[in-house]
RNA sequence: GUGGGUAUAGCUCAGUUGGUUAGAGCGUAGGAUUGUGGCUCCUGAGGCCGAGGGUUCGACCCCCUCUACUCACCCCA
């Protein structure tokens, strides 16, 4: 580590090969599962007024009163990269009336967040996310569709043991009357929670629920259940999308002690945890939020979204995909003659897909089929003194080790037909 | 913000109770009779031993400070 050395800033994760190639087929994966139940993609702005984040995501939880990258620009202005995706999709579902250009919206995003925390297994400060929100539709089929088709998302990487675990917030009508009773329940016992607790009372007593300080832990055993106090419409959304999961037979926990940081959830929420990552296993999370789009100044619109933590979605794929592509052919040349006839032709063969590769240096026989076999290309194609004299080039099977002849006039079209197969 | 651990080659790590040219495996470059890959063998390149200060005749090793990384708390994807 040399003493002048610039580096990345502390917790901003980078992808670089051949771990980017193995991101891309992940996402590729997710894109196309999701295009197929019909959402299509946003690409939304990275950076936003810092008030989008406060009304949305709640000005007293932790993302932002301690967690967010907020500054002023040269006029002013409070900006904050975003902590999470959900805000800019609403913002954006607003701005642009997406809800009039059709009644239900289905929208996905894949990009960086950034939380200013300290960094450790599966959290960074830039870190991205594989997300998704459902506007417009409020029955609990939407919710089911929603998780089975992130159970299948898990499945198609191969990925298992990862547990759903589930949970109902009520909504306006029945969660107030909860987080009274809530409320006089953990003031009665206000000594035995720790100091956090004892201030989540007054501001948000149902994250109380979720602490993991032990003495919390015990003391919330007996807490009154969510689920108890639900109202009539919020129990039954509860109970059919349960019913539904059994239906079409995904798995799931029912946790009545899962709360989310985010104040903006309503009804369902969830979370999908992986027992393999560490403290933070929570690989990706969200639920219901039927509130939202109308505090953020649009018309009353349910929705239904999550988000998936990459870095943490990758540590679990671990090593269970598929084998990177490599190239076709890999194109010899012995001199530079050789290599000022191949050139032309290498960049016909990549115009609309790679098919070649071509190293610019002068280099032995032996390293550059060395190079070949290393980085797996089908077939060589190699051109020295004797195959210019004879306009004839050596076409080599690299797993048979085959060797025929192509004249050089026909070099660009043999091995795109022999590409084609 | 609070703790613990770590810092030696591109990567994973040895190392000397302080003593002269700092090691291995992997990777990388080249070679093993003239222009043919994988296995094997040989050779080479690559480190002011995280930074700064101190103790000492002498520090990669001991002491102090700092920084970075990492794991955990907290919180979350």
């Amino acid at each position: 580590m040399k003493k002048n050395q610039i580096k990345t800033v502390k917790g901003f994760n980078e992808v670089l090969p051949p771990e980017s190639f193995r991101w891309r087929l992940v996402e590729d994966k997710f894109r196309n599962l999701l295009e197929g139940y019909g959402f299509a993609e946003m690409r939304l702005a990275l950076l936003e007024p810092t008030e989008l984040f406060s009304r949305s995501i709640g000005g007293e939880t932790d993302i932002v009163e301690k967690e967010m990258y907020t500054f002023s620009d040269r006029s002013e202005r409070s900006l904050t990269l975003r902590p999470e995706g959900t805000a800019s999709v609403v913002r954006a579902f607003n701005q642009y009336s997406l809800g009039k250009i059709s009644e239900i919206n289905k929208l996905y995003y894949v990009g960086p967040m950034f939380r200013y925390e300290r960094p450790q297994k599966g959290r960074y400060r830039q870190f991205h996310q594989l997300g998704a929100e459902v506007f417009g539709e409020a029955s609990f089929y939407q919710d089911a569709e929603t998780l089975v088709m992130l159970a299948q998302f898990f499945q198609a990487l191969s990925i298992d043991g990862i547990i759903l675990q589930l949970n109902s917030l009520g909504c306006e009508d029945c969660r107030p009357a909860f987080r009274e009773q809530l409320q006089s329940f953990l003031l009665e016992r206000e000594s035995l929670l720790c100091g956090d607790c004892q201030r989540r009372i007054k501001e948000n007593p149902l994250r109380a629920l979720d602490c993991k300080n032990p003495s919390c832990r015990e003391v919330v055993v007996d807490a009154p259940q969510i689920n108890e106090s639900l109202c009539g419409d919020c129990r039954e959304h509860f109970s059919g999308l349960c019913g539904l999961l059994d239906d079409v037979g995904l798995d799931y926990q029912i946790n009545s002690k899962l709360v989310r940081g985010l104040d903006y959830y309503t009804r369902t929420t969830f979370e999908f945890l992986a027992g393999d990552l560490g403290a933070q296993n929570a690989v990706a999370a969200g639920g219901r939020y039927d509130r939202l789009v109308e505090e953020l100044g649009g018309k009353m619109t349910p929705a239904f979204g999550f988000a998936i933590g990459f870095e943490r979605l990758m540590m679990l794929a671990g090593d269970k995909l598929g084998p990177l592509s490599s190239p076709f052919v890999t194109l010899i040349p012995l001199d530079e003659e050789a290599l000022r006839r191949l050139f032309p032709i290498y960049v016909k063969l990549n115009r609309d897909a790679g098919i070649a590769t071509l190293g610019l240096q002068q280099k032995s026989l032996k390293s550059q089929l060395k190079k070949a076999d290393k980085d797996g290309a089908k077939y060589a194609l190699i051109i020295g003194p004797d195959e210019l004299e004879k306009g004839v080039a050596i076409c080599r099977n690299m797993q048979t080790k085959e060797q025929t002849g192509i004249a050089f006039t026909e070099l660009e079209e043999t091995l795109r037909r022999l590409y084609q197969d």
